[in-house]
DNA sequence: TTGAACTGTAATATTTTTTGATACAGAATG
DNA sequence: CATTCTGTATCAAAAAATATTACAGTTCAA
């Protein structure tokens, strides 16, 4: 999870939320988050993918929340952005050796556990509520 | 978090743990782990330095456990090795957006409180503990 | 007292991941 | 039918992670 895909769809739901009826371009998020539009359309195909947003083409078109704000809480963003282990990535032990044999299941499980938890406390705040930070 | 330090780290100690009393070298662990050995020599550097690991030098040197494993969680260990977010890096954004002025102050928070549950949740397992699933 | 077997560390190369940039087909609008 | 969008692909560049090599310094033991 080196990468800013989590900041990036947040940074997308918000400010959709913060604007709810009108339609976002690209162009225009991409200036709030300060990077490539391209790379807002990238994210925005897997938060369409999901349900959260739905978008318009052609002349006048953008995006636009596709649910209530407090119909989504935080975890299930992290979980559609979401590709890797948070713990990082495994090796390909020894198999000959005791350890080696054995430690990627045992750290499938540790990560699982920890994964969990910290899905758990995401999971404690809705879009809604982290947008009214906002003021 | 997109690196294998944390397994590494992990698969060191439980092979110290398993082995207690000896001196391992960083070539036996390096073979254990399917790694290089200078890998495991610097991913060594920082257990040493957290005060998990001693090492003696020269001729039938090698690496020991300093502590007790009952005596080592697991959150020590992934603090020892956590340098980013890990819930990734953040942008730069527009400060003339209402959203992006603040939504590194409120990503922060975020990510502090996320990660404080994903540190807890491993604090609940020992070294010993876990090398104690290897059998 | 010398060679062998280690650690410690630095420097450099390679690979992989992430990010950025550009381009263009196709949709909607007026 | 020109304009303004999305959707998508491709390629380039930058950054991060991993691998490799080298060698100085330490310790041991013959």
């Amino acid at each position: 999870m080196n990468n800013g895909r989590f900041a990036i769809a947040l940074h997308i739901l918000v400010l959709l939320t913060k604007n709810q009826g009108e339609l976002l371009s690209s162009e225009y998020i991409a200036g709030s988050i300060n990077i490539n539009a391209a790379m807002v359309r990238k994210a925005l195909q897997g938060l369409k993918q999901k349900g959260f947003v739905q978008s318009k083409e052609g002349k006048h078109g953008g995006v636009s929340l596709a649910k209530n704000p407090q119909d989504i809480i935080l975890s299930q963003i992290y979980s559609s952005i979401r590709e890797t282990a948070i713990l990082g990535s495994k090796q390909q032990p020894n198999p000959n050796c005791l350890v080696g044999k054995q430690i990627n299941t045992h750290l499938d499980t540790l990560y699982r556990d920890a994964e969990k938890a910290l899905v758990e406390a995401l999971g404690k705040q809705t879009l809604l509520e982290f947008a009214q930070k906002f003021k």
